[in-house]
DNA sequence: CAGTGAGCGAGCTTCCGCTTGACTT
């Protein structure tokens, strides 16, 4: 018999909250949601005013047993959710599902885990927010009419298995803007001059000083008529002016400064920061890793002021307080930060050990004193000339919490003005000599693609997702090949040098490369097509503003001013033409598609559209008698811009190249890339190896080396049991049985595995 | 991760948010 049951979202809450509570205090967990939606049907019935059909997941039926039975037994029900708007409809579902009495039923929340916040709520308990609750029925809602309406109609003019949805097509569309950016930026080129002045370091000897022209040159002939008037030019230093510079230290982090930083910073992509910091919250050492708030509870300010007393002194400490700006934010729970300010480092893997000191410094940071620095600027003159010379020079007057952290940019521009140092002493007046001038050919930087973790930080700007769902929605739109991560590697390009040095002036071209990208997000064809369909029949749901207009509605229905219904009808009368309108929409062609021409050799039409199995080119049209014949199109290749020739080259392959051991040795495109078959073995082509022109004896060289490799490949077999054998893969020797592998273990020689050894390594996986 | 190299069609697919395991490799 148990005289209160509260019940959390979090196990790993629930867990410290018992400790806080005492015996009489039973803490059990929801795992989140309960109940939702029905997961296959549309489970909306629109003729009843919207009622939503609801279910409990099969892989919740346990838990809810559990918690029904206990519920029985108590006397009192503590609904302990979130107090934000899918925490209240938490406790509602528990409500309903549970079948408590509004007696026994107590509804109580708290924003910071500590004793004093927890004891505080359970004295002041609430009952459960109906409006609050609507308004969560209405997102819901509102998402499942968007997601189960839009998808099919993909499906149908696109390809199956697509999806679209409020957030998730957002999301792409962001990136296939960008993209488009990419496409059509046009570099502006421009001279950037530079003098290096010899000056007098404080110890006497000469050093060379960096100034850069207070203006960046339009053309060649600017540049080189600045030069050549800088050869007979003096070079007085005519104003000298400090300027005192102040910086503030990062809020404490939220889950999408977080994935921005640990990227950043420990190159972890999103969903590997929220796994770590999963573990790190279990093992208690952070607070909740998914939240959208700055805050800090005033413990947590306390003891890290303390630790900052004690580890560097009173003078680095200010106490601040962090307010969240996101658009939509709720602010259930506090920032990410150490459970324990004052444990400087935990016993974990080295990613959790990584992320932790990520966290503390951070935190710790956040409640430091600003860095005082003093910036000088130096104007030097030439001769009569308008334009100037300025040397700037910073130095760091007490670093603050620039001594625990600084936080990381995006920006990999030209970072030859942050590595401004102190300045030599100098004096107004002064005429100054200089070692050479250049004036070097810059380019305007072309957009850069989204990271996942730059995409998550547009989202949030946005008000589209949430905390819990940033690392989804990025794997969801990759699953569904509208985008995808890679790595691209960038062009190379010619700049113009003009340099005066002792009297002359030199004009060289240097080399560089540009655009060089990794882990960066890319539209797919896919992608840009259904991007272009939707946003062309559905550009209210497509529209950034969407989810922070409906979220103002959602609102609306928290305070009780609508009725969440009436919301939805007003949406749903809307929305719902639309759908019928363009399902109706009878397209001769398929979303995308594009007629190239007319095929030389056939007569035929040559199109490119997106098939069932993704994108094609197509010869010949499906009325025609004699069948159309299709070819997958490579991945860099886009349905957009392909021309006909290029399209047309696909069906040059399979290509016959001649006969060895008589048989015939064909070159092929394959999923995987390009191969060489022979006798119905298939030899994939060296990297780089092109199929185009790849000749007889080069392809039997393939052929050759794969059987060799194939002879060396066995190891070992067994006469015991010839299903097991001991194989040379391509990441080394494991252990091939019944078509599964086995990996060896370290310090086992494979060749002089016994039976014995290799029956209890597969029995032990 | 340990080899792959079609096919144009039956039934299925799908949303967003809240939360963790339990399964492999």
């Amino acid at each position: 018999m148990i005289k209160n049951l509260v019940i959390v979202e979090s196990p790993a809450k629930a867990k410290t909250i018992e400790k806080f509570l005492g015996k009489d205090y039973k803490v059990l967990s929801s795992y989140g949601h309960i109940r939702d939606l029905k997961k296959k049907d549309f489970s909306i019935d629109i003729s009843k005013n919207y009622k939503p059909l609801y279910e409990i997941p099969a892989d919740k039926k346990k838990l809810v047993d559990e918690l029904c039975k206990l519920s029985k037994e108590a006397e009192t029900v503590w609904l302990a959710s979130d107090e934000d708007r899918e925490g209240e409809a938490i406790a509602w579902h528990l409500y309903e599902v549970l079948g408590l009495s509004p007696e026994k039923t107590k509804r109580i929340v708290f924003h910071e885990i500590t004793k004093n916040a927890i004891l505080h709520a359970i004295d002041n308990p609430r009952s459960i927010d109906n409006n609050l609750v609507n308004a969560q029925q209405a997102r819901r809602i509102l998402d499942r009419i968007v997601g189960f309406e839009l998808s099919p109609i993909l499906w149908r003019k696109v390809k199956p298995a697509l999806s679209a949805g409020r957030v998730q097509s957002v999301a792409v569309r962001v990136i296939v803007e960008r993209e488009r950016e990419i496409q059509q930026f046009k570099a502006d080129a421009a001279y950037r001059v530079i003098a290096l002045f010899k000056v007098k370091d404080d110890k006497g000897n000469i050093t060379e000083m960096k100034a850069e022209l207070n203006q960046r040159l339009q053309t060649k002939e600017e540049a080189l008529a600045l030069l050549e008037s800088c050869k007979k030019a003096d070079f007085p230093i005519e104003e000298i002016t400090q300027k005192p510079l102040k910086k503030s230290p990062a809020a404490p982090f939220t889950t999408s400064t977080l994935q921005q930083e640990a990227a950043r910073k420990l190159n972890f992509s999103v969903s590997q920061t929220m796994m770590v910091a999963q573990k790190l919250y279990e093992a208690g050492h952070i607070t909740y890793m998914r939240t959208d708030s700055m805050n800090l509870s005033e413990m947590a300010i306390a003891t890290a002021k303390e630790e900052i007393t004690q580890s560097m002194g009173e003078q680095y400490v200010k106490t601040r307080q962090y307010h969240t700006k996101s658009k939509g934010a709720q602010e259930a729970h506090e920032a990410i930060r150490p459970t324990y300010m004052n444990k400087a480092a935990i016993d974990g893997t080295a990613q959790e050990k990584k992320l932790y000191d990520l966290i503390r410094k951070r935190t710790i940071a956040s409640q430091m004193s600003d860095a005082e620095l003093e910036k000088t600027t130096v104007t030097i003159g030439i001769g009569e000339n308008k334009y100037k010379f300025l040397a700037i020079g910073e130095v760091i007057k007490f670093d603050g919490f620039l001594r625990v952290y600084r936080e990381s940019t995006d920006d990999e521009t030209e970072s030859s003005d942050s590595d401004a140092r102190l300045l030599p002493p100098m004096s107004v007046g002064e005429l100054l000599d200089f070692a050479e001038i250049s004036a070097t050919e810059r380019f305007t930087q072309r957009p850069a693609r989204y990271s996942e973790a730059s995409l998550v930080r547009k989202l949030e700007e946005l008000g589209i997702g949430r905390p819990s769902t940033y690392a989804p929605t990025i794997s969801t739109i990759q699953q569904r090949e509208y985008v995808e991560k890679g790595d691209r590697t960038g062009e190379e390009r010619q700049f113009n040098t003009l340099k005066l040095k002792s009297n002359k002036i030199s004009d060289t071209t240097g080399k560089e490369m540009v655009g060089n990208e990794k882990a960066k997000l890319f539209p797919t064809n896919i992608g840009i097509v259904v991007n272009d369909f939707l946003t062309e029949y559905f550009p209210d749901i497509l529209n950034f503003n969407f989810t922070a207009n409906v979220e103002k509605e959602f609102d609306n229905i928290a305070e009780g001013e609508i009725e969440w219904t009436t919301a939805i009808d007003s949406f749903y009368k809307a929305f719902h033409p639309v759908v019928e309108r363009t399902s109706a929409i009878k397209t001769e062609h398929k979303v995308g598609e594009r007629i190239l021409g007319v095929d030389p050799k056939s007569g035929r039409q040559v199109s490119v559209k997106i098939s069932r199995f993704g994108p094609v080119v197509q010869i010949g049209t499906a009325d025609e008698e004699e069948k159309p014949v299709f070819a997958s199109l490579k991945k860099s290749e886009s349905m957009e811009t392909i021309s006909l020739e290029a399209a047309l080259k696909h069906f040059e392959l399979p290509r016959t190249l001649g006969e060895y051991e008589e048989k015939e040795v064909t070159v092929g495109a394959g999923r995987f890339g390009p191969y060489v078959k022979h006798n119905s073995v298939y030899v994939s082509l060296p990297k780089g190896g092109d199929p185009m022109t790849i000749k007889l004896e080069e392809a039997i060289v393939l052929i050759e080396e794969k059987r060799k490799k194939e002879s060396e490949k066995q190891i070992k077999t067994f006469e015991q049991d010839p299903d097991i054998e001991v194989l040379n893969g391509r990441y080394g020797p494991y252990i091939a049985y019944k078509k599964k592998n086995y990996k060896i273990p370290k310090g086992k020689v494979p060749a002089e595995l016994s039976y014995e050894e290799c029956m209890s390594i597969i029995n032990s996986k």
